[in-house]
DNA sequence: CTATCTATTTATAAGGT
DNA sequence: TACCTTATAAATAGATA
């Protein structure tokens, strides 16, 4: 419904695929309003943007948990905006090991606090009030998670410039210890390409899935 | 965009709201479909039609979180509908507030673990770890509480039955010591009729709100 | 990037089968 | 009930500011 069909692919060129994303989304989300009102039905439509934006639509008369469960999502992921920000100025993940222990606890007390026959003597108020505290802690770990996978994307892509600043000095001296035979030919160094198209993978892959994973 | 513009409020007619609620629906699913194609995004649309059957549109390349969320979340309504043919059966909620400490202390250790400085030693893998944990244990509070809940509707019909039947009586021996003025109407025994009430109120609310406290 | 402007395509309201 | 038809409303692709 333009000056021409589109192919229904995914748009090549950035800037009108980023066009395009705006006009649909907007046209989305305005025919999922309309399709509550008209109909008196819940709609949820939630959007991500490929920079990890969270663009949504819920209609307000539901106030199910479907629509808390979704407020909880786009507060965690409104958390991890922030976090992304902080993160990246944070120093390399610790990643000290001695702690599990009490991750373990916590896990095993869960457990047993969802399997034990305790569980059969606890009133609907308790399981209510437990419901959110659990999602509360879920959406709080899930803010750590993200936060630890932007720190580690930090590193990485710290170590490969590294690595590519090392792949630059050895070609170098490479190249003066045998005599310049040719100019820096990239085709004839295939150890060093390899290594740096691993980093970039290590570095890009992450990007990719990590608005998925929060 | 049809014979003629229609007023956006909530279609009265009831054959026509479905009617229109079965094309747009299938319309606003295609636009996500073709939104997450031509800007290559993530997409989710959740409908729940007024008789509690939800219509989704996930985009597939996403085994994100989000799916696995919504997956979830089917799945608990899923389990919980098997439990509300089990809960009519057992018998009447314990209620024994003894164990609340237990709840207490699982809370209290859930958040001593997120909040404590430990937290910050944790690696990556232990968060995923834990995020599914809780995500699991979230899954079974909600079922435990849907169970409780329907258990208490179950107890409050058995009630509201044994109430009943009681009236009846009464009213028969009222009408005995009396001297059968009129038989039994139910008119002028405004007393009754207004317990009734309220003993319907009682059974039949919950089950129209339960499918949303799910 | 954001907003407007139209030629077109697309969705769909009303009606028919 | 569910699926066609068609006139019309609405969305939007591409261009332009």
């Amino acid at each position: 419904m333009g000056r021409r069909k589109i192919e229904m692919k995914r748009i090549e060129d950035k800037s009108s695929r980023q066009v395009t994303f705006s006009k649909r989304r907007s046209g989305l989300i305005k025919k999922a309003r309309e399709l509550s009102i008209l109909c008196d039905v819940d709609v949820a439509v939630l959007v991500f943007s490929n920079r990890g934006r969270l663009y949504e639509f819920v209609n307000s008369s539901s106030s199910s948990s479907l629509s808390q469960i979704l407020k909880r999502y786009q507060d965690s992921t409104a958390a991890d905006g922030k976090a992304s920000i902080a993160a990246v100025e944070t120093e390399s993940s610790p990643s000290s090991c001695a702690e599990v222990q009490t991750c373990g606890e916590l896990v095993k007390s869960v457990e047993r606090y969802l399997e034990g026959p305790e569980l059969e003597n606890l009133r609907l108020e308790d399981f209510m009030r437990l419901e959110r505290q659990l999602a509360d802690a879920l959406v709080q770990t899930r803010t750590r998670k993200t936060q630890l996978m932007l720190e580690s994307i930090g590193t990485l892509s710290e170590q490969e410039k590294l690595l590519k600043q090392e792949n630059e000095q050895l070609k170098d001296e490479v190249a003066n210890l045998i005599g310049i035979p040719k100019s820096r030919n990239h085709k004839d160094l295939g150890v060093n390409n390899l290594m740096e198209v691993d980093a970039d993978r290590q570095y890009s892959q992450p990007l990719r899935t990590l608005p998925l994973l929060r």
